[in-house]
DNA sequence: TCTGGGGTCCTAGGACCC
DNA sequence: TCTGGGGTCCTAGGACCC
């Protein structure tokens, strides 16, 4: 999406339409989160200090995010990305993978044509435009690296196909920073060494870029440099952690008023991790310095929680052991380590059935039967059992469908014709509690397209009327 | 009026274990 | 008797992304 939170706001608020935009934070210490288009003309983007966007552009409409909002009109886009292809990779609210090939829409040959794909683009935006007024952009590739080149390329408001077999060419040119993962230090070790184009990255071999940039980092970038990229369109990975964290208009000395923050910060850290249904293991704590220095300090618990007092406890010690007398400007606290269940969940199970069968000592997994060679025969065992696609039961969650699988994980949506949108879980490929089901009958299908009108984002602000309200 | 908030992944050293 | 070779887990920091 062009300018997404920005457009959002001109979108609900008419007066601002053709104006620069602003959102971000408003304080002293606030950043630039989208600047519109408008308001880039000046010099003002992303990540900017506020202050210096109001000296660029002091005329400009500043706001103050409403994530809610963006939420939704994300979650109405994504949907219309979901009806070309199960498999949707999110990036962020505005930004989306969409893998074409398993939408299984390519016609008889199975293959894309540019001009198919095209066609399928240009559908895409104007179904958007349509849907929530918002203006998008695509990029059409044989991979998630190029295609997210061909976006970028296509902003603001078009469309970019890169074909199979101009993709060094194309490349070969362009400033490293182009390649995702060349962030500003890599872009200073690579031209410390005389490289700035992703064509020199290709020329100075895998060698010199693992010597340069470290084993995974140096032969990652080689290889994205020649325009190879394989990985996969990956739908609805679990979190691995969930954090919360605060910036200070001014400075914190006082030890009471850092540990009462770090109670804040923990409740509202763990309330987001109990609406998500999860628990951790390991607490972190942040703290930035008035000098800007940061420094995490973490502590692993014998097993996971979802106890606020837990990590408080668990904050404020390491808080504690740190010295933050000449003033800190933000505090964090996160959870990682993060399980579907609790420590407590644990005492329960165990209270009820025999202790050998707990955590370590399930059965182990069933090996995949011998086709072929090794390696070859786990493939095909996990493509064969969970096709996207496919129906599936689990013992506890009931009907859904497979939506991808991998890595020997498979993950499912829990919903079926005529239920409300469902939840994603993931599972072991061998998890005993799943099983194959027969297709259910679509004759609820209606229930769960998204129920939007072209017109909903004329309606009054305030987030009360948000696209993807259902309509009646 | 210098520099948000939410994440992911990688590296590296030490503890610990077999 | 100067000290192997894996592997995993934990901690801390850093780069990067939106």
């Amino acid at each position: 999406m062009d300018a997404f939170y920005a457009a959002v706001e001109q979108a609900a608020k008419p007066s601002l339409r053709g104006k620069p935009v602003i959102v971000g934070g408003l304080g002293p210490r606030g950043v630039v989160a989208t600047a519109s288009y408008e308001a880039r003309v000046f010099g003002v983007h992303s990540a900017m200090p506020m202050a210096q966007a109001r000296r660029l552009c002091p005329n400009a409409a500043y706001l103050t995010p409403r994530f809610g909002l963006y939420r939704r009109v994300s979650e109405v886009v994504m949907g219309l990305l979901r009806e070309l292809s199960p498999l949707v990779e999110p990036l962020s609210l505005d930004e989306a993978f969409v893998d074409l090939q398993a939408g299984g829409a390519a016609g008889e040959t199975g293959r894309w044509s540019a001009d198919a794909a095209r066609a399928v683009g240009e559908r895409l935006r104007r179904d958007i435009r349509a849907v929530t007024g918002l203006c998008g952009s695509v990029g059409l590739a044989g991979s998630k690296m190029l295609a997210k080149i061909a976006s970028e390329q296509a902003k603001p408001d078009g469309l970019v196909v890169i074909s199979p077999g101009t993709e060094r060419a194309l490349l070969a040119p362009m400033p490293v920073r182009t390649l995702p993962g060349v962030g500003p230090a890599t872009a200073q070790t690579l031209r410390r060494s005389g490289i700035a184009t992703v064509g020199e990255i290709a020329e100075a071999g895998e060698a010199e870029l693992v010597r340069l940039l470290g084993r995974a980092h140096g032969g990652a970038l080689y290889t994205m440099a020649r325009g190879i990229d394989e990985r996969p369109v990956v739908a609805e990975r679990d979190a691995k952690s969930v954090s919360a964290e605060d910036t200070f208009d001014t400075d914190l000395t006082d030890r009471a008023r850092i540990q009462a923050e770090i109670a804040r910060l923990a409740d509202r850290c763990v309330a987001r991790l109990r609406a998500a249904g999860r628990s951790g293991r390991t607490v972190v704590v942040k703290i930035r310095s008035y000098d800007f220095s940061t420094l995490t300090r973490s502590e692993t618990l014998r097993g996971p929680t979802d106890d606020p007092a837990v990590v408080r406890e668990a904050a404020a010690r390491l808080v504690g052991g740190v010295d933050t007398t000449a003033g800190v400007r933000l505090l964090g606290v996160g959870v990682s380590g993060l399980a579907d269940f609790t420590q407590e969940d644990l005492f329960a199970q165990a209270g009820t059935r025999a202790a050998g069968l707990l955590g370590a000592d399930r059965p182990p997994s069933p090996a995949p039967p011998a086709v072929g060679g090794p390696a070859a025969g786990r493939e095909t065992w996990e493509v064969r059992h969970w096709l996207p696609g496919l129906d599936i039961r689990h013992a506890r969650y009931g009907p859904g469908w497979v939506q991808g699988s991998g890595l020997g994980r498979v993950t499912v949506r829990f919903e079926q014709p005529g239920s409300p949108p469902g939840r994603v879980r993931t599972f072991a490929v061998d998890d005993p509690e799943l099983e194959p089901s027969e297709p259910l009958p679509p004759w609820g299908g209606q229930a769960s397209e998204p129920a939007i009108r072209p017109n909903v984002m004329s309606s009054s602000e305030a987030g009360a009327a948000a696209p993807g309200t259902p309509s009646p």
